[in-house]
DNA sequence: TTGCATTATTTGCAAATACAATTATTGTAA
DNA sequence: TTACAATAATTGTATTTGCAAATAATGCAA
């Protein structure tokens, strides 16, 4: 290359949108394939996992995961039509519900964790080395600091 | 902090998720606060704006965008609707179609540039330095080469 | 030239999503 | 206590999306 390309904010956003889209199809793909659930199930199974009993409120739910309200309460209810998560009233509040991961949810959640973490091992640490994992974690970190409080 | 956090392949490439989407969001909505129209349209424009005579092969237009082949098909249908692009079936091969910017969707294109790229530089840019923006736009490309051949 | 696999695009249909309105509960202040 | 704004979650409805099948044109090989 003669001229070196300007890298731009512009530029440099469209290139991580690309990029991040990209993954995210091969993601959903492989998760399909490996234990026949879709990314965005796998999702919720996540942030649950990681809660104390394995529970939380709706709104704790979807404020962490990538939709609105009525997006979560519908993906929390096709999910628990498929017995991986159950609801349950919240005592403190009666105006909330917790979404809870079941024996059966929590199967599936390891299974598809071991799965995904090659997934992403594969197709994203593979082609970065640790400095650039932690470089990436640290700007990404900025970002999302930088525009916290954002309605969705 | 006492401990160092590990910064794993996962951690990264979950943070990556969580700020892309978030960011997303906010564009979206300033795109349709500014000019609108969502920000899947604008994608169509960026694309089309760029190109030699502002048009592009439905397949190519496709393969640049966040979206499977039929979902490129409707997009094009609700914009072609508003006036903002045509299509035109490609002389030298009669399976093709070009999609084209229209007039109006060229003046649309310039005033949904100017806005949205104030929206990159106070959401994203704003929070990088130069340095951090060029490391990144080098981490996605990395990402995206490593990650080419993916149908859809 | 005929036949057949391949490629470009669109369409039928079902699933997923967002926005706005609705229901139920809570907190607070007169 | 009563009234009322605020909060948690869900639901009605329209839009958007993907998958698989359909349509149409191309290229190549017998």
């Amino acid at each position: 290359m003669a001229v070196a390309e300007q890298v731009t904010a512009g530029v440099a956003w469209e290139r991580t949108l690309r990029a991040v889209s990209r993954l995210l199809r091969v993601f959903d793909r492989e998760m399909q394939d490996d234990v026949d659930v879709p990314l965005t199930w796998y999702d919720v199974f996540v942030q649950l996992y990681a809660a104390p009993e394995m529970k939380l409120r709706m709104q704790t739910l979807s404020d962490s995961l990538v939709l609105t309200r009525s997006g979560a309460t519908r993906l929390v209810d096709r999910i628990e039509k498929a017995g991986l998560v159950r609801r349950e009233p919240a005592a403190e509040d009666r105006r909330g519900y917790y979404a809870i991961l079941t024996e059966e949810g929590q199967r599936l959640m390891e299974r598809a964790q071991k799965a995904h973490g090659a997934g992403i091992e594969r197709h994203f640490g593979k082609h970065l080395d640790p400095d650039e994992q932690r470089t990436l974690f640290a700007i990404m970190s900025k970002l999302l600091a930088g525009n916290q409080n954002i309605p969705g």
